[in-house]
DNA sequence: TAGTTTTTATACCAAATGGTAAAACTTTTA
DNA sequence: TAAAAGTTTTACCATTTGGTATAAAAACTA
């Protein structure tokens, strides 16, 4: 019997295999040196092609940069939505967010960070993007907790503040990870740490916002 | 009679002006830029003198850089220490701390950007700073919240996850301001907003520590 | 196996940019 | 007022780097 992969799936693997290992190199570099900083040079060499062979799968710096955002995004609109587990506990649906959006934080970091820089740099690539996708979203979920105050689900915080500190305290332990390691005295952080971390800042919102379990 | 101001000091204090000038140019490229994209016509042309010129006050991008940086970190040593106000209750601490925090959010946005930019890579220039430092006075402080916790004046949180919390609520008014207007509708923050935050994050931090008044 | 497509390597370049050298101009000092 | 010190301008350059052009090599297809 002739067992044989699909060529062109076999083909489009081996692609995607490079390509992702391309965007990999292309994450921590854009993390460490920041869009400018990163030459194509240097992402080619730690990826392991020649400059020339990158720019074949990427034509441009500002391509594979978006790619490299777009990859974080898709992330986090597929794990992040108040919106969708309507009906859960706000204890439920607050433990489960915090959870991804560490996990996220803990499985991309390098992801984040580029997501980070390109924030605070104004969003000159994102802006649209936060607008027509990001701020719908923003709106329906503040509606939610909004729902749940008026319920007596949990106290009367300002709904807007509460998602720019989940956001804010699960984010600095990738974005700033370089600081807090040093001062807890770790040479990187381990799962333990992030496990911890999770527990805290969900102890933390969850006292926060007084939420009946 | 004859009111002479000192030649000296007028000369340094037009060479002042003009520092601080090129200095707040530099943060807000650096900012918004980062390191590598910050060219010095960039920041010369902002401040409204020659490259060269700028060469002459700074003798080169790195040592502009640290200067900024530095500025920042001594804003922050100056206004920011738990231990300074010892003897005064967790609540007084807690919003004091804030306070300053937000205060300099809102005042030096662009210092701010800087160092979470600086950060967010690996802290290629900070980091001995970090250890020498910050880690010093962190422990400090920590030491001091564990007293509080042992006295029964706040609930038995995790004292390095309370600071880490403080700074990303607080830092995240600056640092991803960007994001923060478009979800908030707003073209700037202004005073208004960062007073609603301030109160916001107080409230948070103070309900989930559970301050005695 | 011949042809076609995909991938990799070689050579090169134009623009941007950090920085130098030094002259010219201005202000301060003695 | 003349020298000294401080400031600004002009001219220039070496390096880095994103990207092009092109051809050789490898992989795949018919």
């Amino acid at each position: 019997m002739n067992i044989k992969i699909n060529p062109k799936s076999k083909k489009s693997l081996n692609r995607q295999i490079l390509e992702s290992r391309i965007l990999r190199s292309a994450e921590f570099i854009f993390a460490t040196k920041g869009f400018s900083g990163a030459s194509m040079e240097s992402i080619a060499e730690m990826a392991k092609i020649s400059k020339q062979n990158l720019i074949y799968y990427f034509p441009n710096k500002e391509q594979l940069y978006k790619k490299v955002l777009e990859e974080i995004l898709n992330i986090w609109i597929e794990k992040l939505s108040f919106f969708e587990t309507l009906g859960a506990t706000p204890d439920a649906v607050i433990r489960q967010y915090v959870h991804e959006k560490m996990q996220i934080s803990r499985m991309y970091p390098n992801s984040s960070k580029v997501f980070a820089h390109e924030i605070i740099s104004g969003a000159p690539v994102l802006k649209d993007y936060l607008k027509t996708h990001l701020k719908p979203q923003f709106d329906r979920d503040v509606k939610l907790v909004k729902s749940w105050i008026n319920k007596g689900l949990i106290a009367p915080v300002a709904p807007e503040s509460l998602f720019f500190t989940i956001w804010a305290t699960t984010q600095t332990y990738a974005d700033f990870s370089t600081q807090i390691e040093i001062l807890l005295d770790k040479k990187r952080l381990e799962d333990d740490d992030f496990d911890q971390a999770e527990a805290n800042i969900t102890d933390f919102v969850l006292r926060a916002i007084g939420a009946k379990k």
